[in-house]
DNA sequence: ACTAAGCTGTTACTTGCGGTAACTGGAGTG
DNA sequence: CACTCCAGTTACCGCAAGTAACAGCTTAGT
């Protein structure tokens, strides 16, 4: 049991991870996140053991999953915060990327946060709910990064970049679930309308007629 | 089959749909959102078909569940949201509604907003994610209700708001998930900070040194 | 008073999924 | 050849959702 010898194995292995991890991909964006083990081993060729060997359970499976489409999701946003460029543009920059991934494959993004609405009606689906959470998490937590490390905040800086990061991902995230089902507007406009918000034109608002206004 | 026997059949019909009601809360609080039918029926003091007799299946169940919570929340809100007193006061109010109403009743946010994290490891919950949803939107649309009656936004002001509307209420509901788990802050700190957001700090504050900021 | 609904409630079952134990066959190694 | 790994299989367990079929009680109709 020399060194190269476990490396090939574990290369093996390795590849192996990806293919049932690409199978299960392709199951899960065609059946819904309600798919069943037994589905993803047939997708993959084989039987629900192996599934297990490599990933636990189901839970660690779609972790896996889910931690693949939410990297590269990252790695996108991180472009788009880091570009150089005035802070109201690399904010619509942020949204708009945002936005132009769920827009452009909403079957990840369903699978990603909201799990369940894919199976069957009396389909008691497994809930993702704890893999949608971190996603959120990790961006408020990187957004968050980026404010305190470029934005003056004066004192206490650090926790109200924390609050906003989060605040703001939550707010991208509400809008672009809502937007993505009715889509009552171009994606330009929704993040117009969004900038516009951070920019303070709630508070610069004038009251309608009839006492004072929200 | 006169009038009056039908309606003492749906008057004890509508009380018995109650108390199961009220014992399905009592055990999805004790244990988490993974409880069983068979549990809640135990709980209730009958068995299993009658739930299904009553709720047609465990959605149906849960989604009446989830109404009584969430129509007693809007209650609170909308109180907030239409006192008489100035803009930012309301905002402020009405952030705090909320923060206090999942800071007072973790179990119940919890089974609204997160059903599977109260499982066992291991546990392929029953996903809430369908009824947790409408939560949120709901509120989404009254604010923007609220906010298209009572702001003058000039035109488009009815697609503003309500962009604005499910914006605010994810800011608020990403917020105050990561503030309920982490507590890093006093609420009345959280409140104020997330106010100082829709007051336009963001587009306020300096940058820092070294280019320009987020 | 006797029967026929129609209600609430039960037991006992099916189906389907997550998860596991135990076996099988082949590839490399002394 | 025997030994050990390891990918892979079949066959099973446990459990929860959901259903069928049956049992008793109350009430209406004649």
């Amino acid at each position: 049991m020399d060194t190269t010898q476990r490396t090939d194995q574990q290369r093996s292995a390795d590849r192996r991870r990806r293919e049932l991890l690409e199978a299960a991909d392709r199951v899960v964006l065609r059946d819904g996140p309600g798919a069943s083990m037994n589905a993803i081993a047939a997708e993959a060729g084989i039987t629900k053991p192996i599934l297990y060997r490599h990933f636990g359970d189901k839970g660690g499976l779609y972790a896996a999953l889910a931690k693949r489409h939410t990297d590269a999701l990252l790695e996108a946003l991180r472009a788009a915060l880091d570009a150089p460029a005035e802070r109201r543009e690399r904010v619509e920059s942020t949204l708009d990327t945002y936005l132009a991934a769920i827009e452009a494959r909403p079957q990840v993004y369903r699978f990603l946060m909201h799990p369940a609405e894919g199976g069957q009606p009396g389909d008691a689906g497994f809930d993702v709910g704890k893999y949608s959470a971190p996603v959120l998490r990790r961006m408020g937590e990187e957004l968050a990064e980026v404010i305190e490390e470029r934005v003056d905040l004066g004192p206490g800086s650090q926790q109200l970049a924390r609050v906003w990061g989060h605040g703001i991902v939550g707010m991208m995230h509400a809008a672009g679930d809502w937007w993505l089902g009715e889509r009552p507007c171009s994606r330009a406009e929704l993040v117009r309308s969004l900038a516009d918000l951070l920019w303070g034109r709630l508070a610069a608002a004038g009251d309608r007629v009839g006492g004072p206004g929200f």
